[in-house]
DNA sequence: CTGAAAGCGCTTACAG
DNA sequence: CTGAAAGCGCTTACAG
């Protein structure tokens, strides 16, 4: 029966089969028992348990995944670019959709999307494979087009983060806009006039709306917005830092920064050109990492939590798998965006 | 034949056999093609291929599991304090998993290890699940007795970033003896005879290997280290800071803390008390976060490449995958530590 | 070169 | 209350 042992420590697995024939009952009757059916009385129950005990037998999940149709996985997409950028922000989000996965009993595969990966929709192919029964996908770019092909799709999906232009998807996110407008807002209040911003990825829904916040308070103030105020800091340190050089030959007086960690680049440059935060120039920053209340002077900056946004993109998709009807309005409110006033702005403590 | 269709929109799964009654061929003639094999003619495998983009065909890779007795997932365990603490060094170990698994063709699934989840020895049953073909467990707790159990099974599993006492399984991580010896040597040749250490976790090796390095390096310079001048930081800002102020009423003049995070609160706590960076106390850091070289001062630190060990700890179990008969010794070396000098210790430019 | 058939290890009506 | 049987959707010897 038995092949020879393998190479280096045979392992042979237990089956539902050989539970049974320990216990002499049917195979049907030790799944019943597993998934907790009421019509198996408790004995046969208690024989049953014991014998998976003793030969510690583990139920082959792709077995049952294929008799169940149903993987019990949600795949999580995030883009590539997110290893090298903002760490912080994709594993708060991770976060966030384990700790709604794992007591749910599912398991989370996460996938890094490239541009190959996003031209072969591989979001569409995960599911399809059946490797995930639903999709969380993470910073969408706005002109992601291929994602229109999945409102037809029936499978549950959904953005998180970000959202793409024109495609009737459902998102959880932050309010970006409202968020980039508060700190706006608050920098105003202190006086400023000339504002800088420096932005996030324009490709993604949350750079451009932080930039329609930054705009629509500047406005509302009666503020004339310069062009040369608004530069691309792409998330990252280096291109923040020499951003904010370029903010200060346009003369600004504070600087709003789409993201802490664009933030802390802005520090950076400002301290090496020898400008005083807040003194010299006043700085905000926005999604309040952990870090931000650490730096150099403590960041003012606008919470925004991702892990719940995230969150609440799992919770959504999983009650979608449990009932198809669900729709978009259930996702419900954003999670409450807030200003935290740190030192950086010069209004603080 | 067709149920009656799903509440919204339903989805009429396409199965192999129905690609290969399109083609007019047999089951077992697609499923050749599909994985390649040469003894199909071109036309045959045009044939197919055409039907399979017609029909947009993706063969189920739960049903392909369960055939080949392999799911191409790696399991990957983070431990659950990960969520809470130093987020960068768990992420940059995931990203160094991905970029080896992904290529591979296999997939990542990742877990979160609270005490529950260890207790119930949940990276044994990933294996026995069929969930994953091998796991790679970071961070292990040196007194984690339930790892002895994995050495008597037959399954690809390693150790990343941290082992266990007395458990003989492989394990991917750096040197972080070496490092923290080149951290404290460096601190001792600039003079400081009085040299605080903030540990990390000594509940996992790195943490009481960065110790030993530290103790280690102090020893050979002959130089006494005083029970006040050791303090837990426990990876943990607040923390860290919190012994920060311990060690400033040791009378230290030099402050390596065992992890970057921890030293930015060390760094935080000092300028509260109103001490200079480097001037009145010099502080090194370990592990080269991003972050580091924009703190302020920029941080001197090792560098110690996280993504680049994990990676190794996936590119051993793949290896293993495929041929069991690997030993230990194949793993390789340890990715090589180095000391990146800034200006938080006075030494740098 | 290709097909019929057994098998992977479960779940789930359906009988009894 | 429990068992025999079909089925989930593939892969892989084995024939021919």
């Amino acid at each position: 029966m038995s092949k020879e042992p393998l190479p280096s420590g045979s392992r042979k697995r237990v089956r539902m089969r050989d539970v049974a024939s320990r216990c002499e009952v049917s195979i049907s009757t030790v799944s019943l028992v597993l998934s907790g059916d009421p019509r198996i009385p408790e004995d046969t129950t208690r024989k049953v348990l014991e014998a998976v005990k003793a030969m510690e037998y583990r139920p082959s999940v792709i077995a049952r995944s294929l008799a169940r149709r149903s993987s019990r996985t949600i795949g999580v997409i995030i883009p590539e670019f997110a290893f090298v950028n903002n760490p912080a922000f994709y594993y708060l989000a991770l976060q966030g959709i384990h700790s709604q996965t794992q007591p749910a009993g599912f398991k989370m595969v996460v996938e890094a999307a490239n541009k190959v990966f996003i031209e072969r929709r591989y979001h569409l192919r995960l599911l399809k494979e059946q490797s995930a029964d639903a999709v969380v996908y993470l910073a969408a770019a706005l002109s992601d087009k291929f994602l229109t092909e999945m409102e037809k799709e029936a499978y549950p999906f959904v953005l998180a983060g970000s959202y793409a232009e024109g495609v009737n998807l459902v998102c959880a996110r932050g309010d970006d806009f409202f968020g980039a407008k508060l700190a706006t807002q608050h920098l105003i209040s202190l006086g400023h006039k000339a504002i800088g911003f420096i932005g996030g990825n324009a490709q993604f829904s949350f750079g451009r709306d932080r930039e329609g916040g930054y705009r629509e308070a500047m406005r509302q103030a009666g503020l004339l917005v310069e062009p040369s105020w608004v530069v691309p800091g792409d998330m990252d340190l280096q291109k923040s830092s020499e951003a904010t050089l370029s903010l200060l030959d346009a003369k600004v007086t504070a600087i709003f920064a789409a993201h802490d960690v664009m933030a802390y680049g802005a520090m950076d440059a400002l301290r090496k050109a020898g400008r005083r935060i807040p003194t010299d120039v006043a700085v905000v920053g926005m999604d309040d990492l952990e870090m931000s209340s650490w730096m150099n002077p403590p960041l003012t900056t606008i919470r925004y939590d991702i892990a719940r946004m995230a969150g609440q993109a799992a919770k959504f998709v999983l009650r979608q798998i449990q009932s198809p009807l669900i729709q978009s309005n259930m996702l419900g409110e954003m999670p409450e965006v807030k200003l935290i006033i740190r030192s950086s702005c010069g209004g603080g403590k």
